[in-house]
RNA sequence: CGGGGCGUAGCACAGCCUGGUAGUGCGCACGGUUUGGGACCGUGAGGUCGCAAGUUCGAAUCUUGCCGCCCCGACCA
């Protein structure tokens, strides 16, 4: 016992590089070795601003395919505005500054100098003040409609289906990689229609496409609806989002879909002339998805072992690790694989084949692990005559020994079945998570053990400040497939019409 | 902005209390043995101990100031 004992004493700092926190026992911890152990992204040298890393940038990659894809086929053009909007007009549209007034860095001046007190040193040229001060844009809203502007003047000129791809700043008091960083990657549609209905089913239709994305490509459900008056962005008329459910029970605001009205119409005095020559305000939406979506992917599926990547957003999906002593028996493999790997990147499947003799299989294995690749073949010279090949899979962490005839084929069908079965786990986990809660007191409780709570709310801002303050719980939205239905609301006991879902938010 | 922690090799840390030769593990380079779940042996390279001032014969170590990072809260996609 006393040997064991000592020697695993002695060795576990050695394991402990090895091993993850664990999920369980330090949840943000877990997190940020994860994103940092799978290679994903780091902490810079500039305060609240990350480096995202070839393999993490590899799936935003994917990420941003996707929805490009899904934004063509609904009729929308990329474009790109200045990274700069002049103080001016931030101002004009009065929510919206007040709302980003608090998190802008501000440019100030054009030039530097050199220190004349101290030599290689830079000193900021007050010579160079600028007149007016530029914003580091939080969003575009106010550039884009100042552009819109001048692009609108006729109805035939709606709707105006525009998107960027853009970076944008945000000065958090504190940050997180990617769940909240200073600056982070966003797209941004903003979209210009002759009439209010038109607008408000682009709102929704961009919310679907959202929704489509995050489970049918993240495998991560979520729930649809709006949100309330206090979570609503700055300058909308309605905050349309879609929210996730992470595996500490916390909630994740996704993705936002705005119906901005006529308000920044109004401001920008962007008009058009209808079919009956007369002038009219144009209506707004602006919608928008960032590389928070990495930080909901990497806390919806992974365990402790390290990432979980569905496969249609995995840069590589398959990973084939040769086994073998000598150099010749690498030869013998690589000859009877080469034809599997051909037939899988025929079939649109990104393989790698791992013949880096650095390091051994066990090694290669966790790494992989860790980096959520969705499946991992092992072949060496037993299979060779056996005429098998060893499939791993990392939702499941299960191995099997198949027929290497028809891999190719089996592999096809195998990654969809693991996208669909990390969708039912992630579905499953948010189900168990969800409750219905009718007393306060249930209510308290639930809110500690986290998950989602679907409560009655008497439909007021005073209610809702209340229950965040004694709870730290939020509206995270007014669910669009919940059903209306009488009821009372749990913390004031007025007269509610609809559930709506409270949770503890990142 | 409050509360806590930390800055020593690429990474993780020890050394600091009680001042005197800068160390361990991982990683890295080279050579050899290994390879079906994180291999091993040997040799070697790698440091303005966060910055600045002070105390001292002498500072990683003591004092003061500054800077930065991380965690926990208040604000937020």
């Amino acid at each position: 016992m006393s040997h064991f004992a000592l020697s695993f004493l002695f060795h576990t700092k050695n394991y402990m590089s090895k091993i993850l926190p664990k999920r369980s026992e330090n949840y943000s911890e877990w997190y940020n070795e994860i994103v940092k152990r799978a290679d994903l992204a780091e902490n810079s040298a500039v305060r609240g601003c990350m480096v995202i890393k070839p393999y993490g940038y590899a799936i935003w990659e994917k990420m941003q395919r996707a929805l490009d894809d899904m934004f063509k086929e609904t009729g929308h053009q990329n474009a790109y505005f200045p990274l700069f909007v002049p103080k001016s007009f931030l101002e004009k549209e009065e929510g919206h500054a007040a709302g980003f007034a608090k998190e802008c860095a501000v440019v100030t001046h054009y030039r530097l100098k050199a220190d004349p007190n101290e030599k290689g040193k830079l000193i900021v040229d007050e010579n160079s003040k600028l007149e007016e001060e530029l914003i580091v844009r939080p969003t575009s809203e106010a550039v884009i409609w100042n552009t819109y502007k001048t692009w609108v003047q006729s109805w035939r000129d709606l709707p105006l289906l525009i998107n960027q791809w853009a970076n944008v700043v945000r000065w958090e008091m504190r940050t997180r990689v990617f769940l909240r960083t200073a600056e982070f990657l966003w797209q941004e549609g903003h979209t210009a229609h002759a009439t209010e209905e038109e607008a408000r089913s682009e709102t929704r239709q961009m919310l679907d496409v959202y929704a489509t994305f995050a489970e049918n490509f993240m495998a991560m459900p979520v729930i649809k609806g709006a949100k309330t008056e206090t979570e609503r962005f700055a300058g909308a008329v309605d905050t349309l989002c879609i929210e996730a459910l992470m595996q500490d029970g916390k909630a994740l605001q996704s993705g936002t879909s705005h119906f901005l009205g006529q308000n920044f119409a109004k401001a920008f005095d962007v008009q058009f002339v209808n079919k009956e020559n007369t002038l009219e305000y144009v209506w707004g939406t602006s919608w928008g998805v960032s590389t928070r979506l990495m930080g909901a992917l990497v806390m919806a599926h992974s365990d402790d072992n390290g990432l979980v990547l569905p496969p249609r957003l995995a840069p590589i999906q398959v990973v084939i690790v040769p086994i073998y002593r000598v150099e010749e028996d690498l030869q013998k493999i690589s000859e009877r694989i080469e034809p599997v790997i051909k037939e899988l990147k025929a079939g649109g499947i990104s393989v790698k084949y791992d013949t880096d003799d650095k390091y051994k299989p066990g090694y290669k294995f966790a790494e992989y692990e860790l980096r959520g690749v969705p499946v991992r073949l092992g072949i060496g010279m037993r299979d060779l005559e056996n005429g098998t090949i060893e499939v791993a899979r990392r939702d499941q962490l299960s191995k099997e020994s198949r027929p290497i005839e028809g891999i190719a084929n089996y592999i096809k069908d195998l990654l969809g079945e693991i996208q669909q079965n990390i969708y039912q786990k992630a579905l499953k986990f948010r189900e168990q998570n969800t409750f219905r809660v009718d007393t306060w007191e249930e209510f308290q409780a639930q809110i500690e053990k986290g998950g989602f709570i679907l409560a009655h709310w008497d439909g007021t801002v005073e209610t809702e400040e209340a229950i965040k303050a004694e709870t730290k719980a939020t509206i995270r939205c007014i669910p669009f497939d919940e059903a209306e239905e009488d009821g009372m609301d749990v913390y004031s006991g007025n007269p509610s019409k609809q559930r709506v879902v409270f949770a503890r938010a990142y």
